[in-house]
DNA sequence: CCTGTTGTAACCATTATAGTTACAGGTGCA
DNA sequence: TGCACCTGTAACTATAATGGTTACAACAGG
């Protein structure tokens, strides 16, 4: 299993979205949303800032997003936090010596290729504007 | 990024379909293949021995397959391996005072189960005889 | 100036992973 | 029968990832 990273990013981005006054917005607010320490909502923030997916401004509370949800597909949030595009490990040097072992890593990564596209294709269908919509029903 | 166990369970069951020599295949043969240590591989086989994919003779050389390589999805070994569903993890006990806390575990669930279902769709697609013609070329 | 906040570095506890040692017990051959 | 070789499994260990925590510098605004 991969770590909680993401449903952190989705669960902050949409607490940003739907929270329409902004003061409240302090990492201690988010953090007792999601449950966690104010340190880990602000590390993810500043990541999600890197990406340009919101803004924030040192001494002040208030997060802002700078993408629309309607605009921002998960895909986005996803390779914002650095998300694996390899999902499975494939093991280090196997024998070059053995049929298998010389070809396997490459055929593997082809597989898992295959499986990345597949994947990202539902990542890319999906906005944070559906998951909004979800929250609400 | 998720283990490498499938990985390595791929590599021990082309092993097996390809060696013809069945008293070559010992634990230690297969552990040099895939680089790793021969309690690795056993350990392995054992699981996949229990999922019904091969069998095996204790103090005996030799593994033998008991299904079909064309007949063995990469869902299958993917399954006997026991390999995560929900690939995410979703944070632990998000505040139900809060509307998004209350629902976004169920909202994400939903996102990761379209996400597991087209992965699946994918390692359902492909069975261990595509992976041993990819090996020859 | 003081309170509350962000941004970060540093550190720690827990867990997963895979490697390793050790050994009991089966097999078959010299 | 004894030996060499194998499987199966338990137990332990080293390493790394993860997420939580403490600490603190810097900033903003009343």
């Amino acid at each position: 299993m991969v770590n909680s990273r993401f449903s952190v990013a989705i669960h902050i981005l949409s607490l940003i979205a739907t929270t329409s006054d902004k003061s409240l917005l302090t990492s201690d607010f988010i953090a007792g949303s999601v449950n966690t320490n104010p340190v880990v909502v602000r590390r993810m923030i500043g990541v999600l800032k890197k990406a340009g997916l919101l803004s924030s401004h040192s001494g002040v509370a208030g997060y802002e997003l700078l993408v629309e949800p309607k605009k921002l597909t998960l895909l986005a949030i996803y390779q914002a936090i650095d998300g694996p595009e390899q999902l499975f490990a494939i093991h280090d040097e196997p024998n070059p010596a053995c049929a298998v072992g010389r070809e396997i890593q490459h055929t593997l990564e082809d597989v898992y290729t295959s499986i990345w596209q597949a994947m990202k294709e539902q990542l890319q269908a999906q906005t944070l504007q559906d998951v909004l919509d979800q929250l609400r029903t």
